[in-house]
DNA sequence: GTCATTTGTGATAGCGCTATCAAAATCATG
DNA sequence: CATGATTTTGATAGCGCTATCACAAATGAC
């Protein structure tokens, strides 16, 4: 009877068969899914029972040839582990899942080729969006996504000429005011404790060091910039590393909490006594911050908020709205007892 | 001229672009992308050069589409700051992206129902496999994947009925070695502190320590589940319950190292001794409970392994071949000073 | 009532690629 | 050199959906 010449369907529900189902045409059945107000109320409720009876599940690989778009979003981050990373992820999934995204997520490992190469399989797929944690990247990565024309979002600091879209802190007055701070309470002797500096977030944090610093006429020469990565290890291992430079001291601030914690476990194993013998800072806090001993005075960065704020962002520019600019994204200082 | 009546192309460089360029057929040029062995030197050589001329890029959607597959592997992690869970995405993405394989990643928050959502989503492309970071699903979850007939791969533990490929650790027997280790060391009045004990990981630590508290005929009763994350915060809250209840306890096995830290920087708060006063035992080998002080006893978990292993394993599904069955991972002890 | 406008609906033709098959080219064999 | 077996190549027809356009139906203006 029916002539299988070619390759026959997969067998899955198709678009098709609600169609031939709810007795309409495919275009009627495409658009009560994706646009039900263009369709009749009769009609509507025909093609839902039949999408029920049937247990459609539209192809987005389908649609997204036919449409030259998709709602899948590729993430590119450093490391996975670092710098609020997945509660930015968890802010970006609560806005933009309900609104029918997907994240790819590719973990660069902080090396630019890699980011290059993963970009460059990413964008074979139809992208609606991509979304970068970092600010450095390669002239051919700038290229493409600039060719690309799709929404591009660097995420998690404020820089001065963004691809496309940026939302995020100020990381360069965050530290700035952070180690204000410690100057205004007395301490002179200061170091900063950096892990992977080439990475431009920590030369932000650097650049806020320094202003305070030579606002205040004090040397900003007590730098560490260790290779690893900004954990609790680096911390307790780079604080001897300061003691041995610089005898004299008084107040170290790391550019995360994992640093300042790893510090501060350091100074016990030493018997040296945190605020009195030496101040500690750190950034980001974490959930350690809140409960370490003694507990740390750091800078609250809303990293679930810049998520969410970037889903949104995200979403208004697909619908073409003007994006709504909701509360400021500021860190905030959090005065505890290490210092 | 041209009659351009329909939708004209996205512009951007197509298969057919480069067979023509390259003075060949679209299937000879398909075919010298994805099999270059089943094409002849000659033309190999001239549709390379072609398709560096034009820079030309396959559209992974409309191969996606006509082939009914995908190098998209979905993934679904109930959090992704917990249990090692980075550390298993870098293996993977290790393993899986010089296969030309992408992850879309996303988060159920602990919930089976959006865990559900979140795969009704995911499915709706051709995907190439489902990564789990659960063995706990809904009914209609395991039916979906179980007739989806793409590779299924629950990670992180060992389960009994995996739906369909299994690959992670025994968490019964290393908390049972850990429990053990405690015993034998001639500690009797021992606690267990869980978060989140809902999730079948942490109930394969109960079992594990029920299993070696009655073989040694010591009250497996002091238990504390709570509700909130494993993580610091949690673990300081929670020692003061325990000393509470169980003024006589004398150590305390907590199902994560953080929950550990925090227990022991609440011990510091309250002037308790460890491991004199009371010990207490972590899980993961966290790069926290190397330098904490003191330093943590745990269990090491190869997180980064597992991950490689389940891309391998999936590597292996995707070609046919029979999986390599490499090194067990099996957790190790690290015994450190805290006990 | 006619005509212009605004809906609502469906036939059709792709989107860019791959499966399939048939034809062409190459090789092996006597 | 003919013959069959094998390899290489290309024409064709979809994959399941959406953009486009054309037409029918409903609405409004006069």
């Amino acid at each position: 009877m029916s002539i299988t010449r070619k390759r026959r369907g997969t067998g899955r529900v198709t678009l098709a068969d609600v169609a031939q189902q709810a007795g309409v045409g495919t275009m009627t059945v495409s658009r009560a899914l994706r646009t039900p107000e263009q369709v009749s109320e009769k009609l509507r409720e025909k093609i839902q029972a039949a999408v029920q009876e049937l247990g459609y599940t539209p192809n987005l690989t389908a649609s997204a040839l036919a449409s030259a778009s998709s709602r899948t979003i590729a993430m590119v981050v450093p490391n996975l582990a670092e710098a609020g990373c997945s509660e930015m992820f968890a802010g970006l999934q609560q806005v933009l899942h309900p609104a029918g995204y997907q994240i790819m997520l590719a973990e660069s490992r902080h090396r630019l080729e890699r980011e290059e190469k993963l970009l460059e399989a990413l964008m074979a797929s139809n992208l609606a969006a991509a979304i970068l944690l970092s600010v450095e990247h390669r002239p051919t990565v700038r290229n493409w996504l600039t060719q690309s024309e799709i929404p591009v979002l660097e995420i998690g600091a404020t820089c001065h000429d963004p691809i496309d879209m940026n939302i995020g802190i100020d990381n360069v007055t965050a530290m700035f005011e952070l180690t204000q701070m410690l100057i205004k309470r007395g301490y002179q002797n200061i170091g900063l404790l950096c892990a992977r500096q080439e990475q431009w977030i920590f030369q932000q944090h650097l650049q806020g060091w320094y202003k305070a610093m030579l606002k205040h006429h004090l040397s900003p020469g007590r730098v560490i910039n260790a290779a690893a990565a900004p954990n609790f290890s680096t911390g307790a291992a780079q604080l001897p590393e300061f003691l041995l430079a610089w005898p004299e001291l008084e107040a170290l601030v790391c550019v995360s909490d994992e640093l300042a914690c790893g510090a501060l476990w350091e100074c016990q194993r030493r018997r040296i006594r945190v605020p009195e013998d030496l101040a500690i800072v750190g950034f980001g806090d974490s959930d350690a911050s809140q409960v370490c001993q003694p507990r740390l005075t750091t800078v609250a960065v809303p990293h679930y908020q810049i998520g969410v704020a970037a889903g949104q962002a995200l979403l208004a520019r697909f619908t073409g709205q003007t994006p709504t600019s909701g509360a400021p994204l500021t860190p905030t200082l959090r005065l505890r007892e290490s210092c």
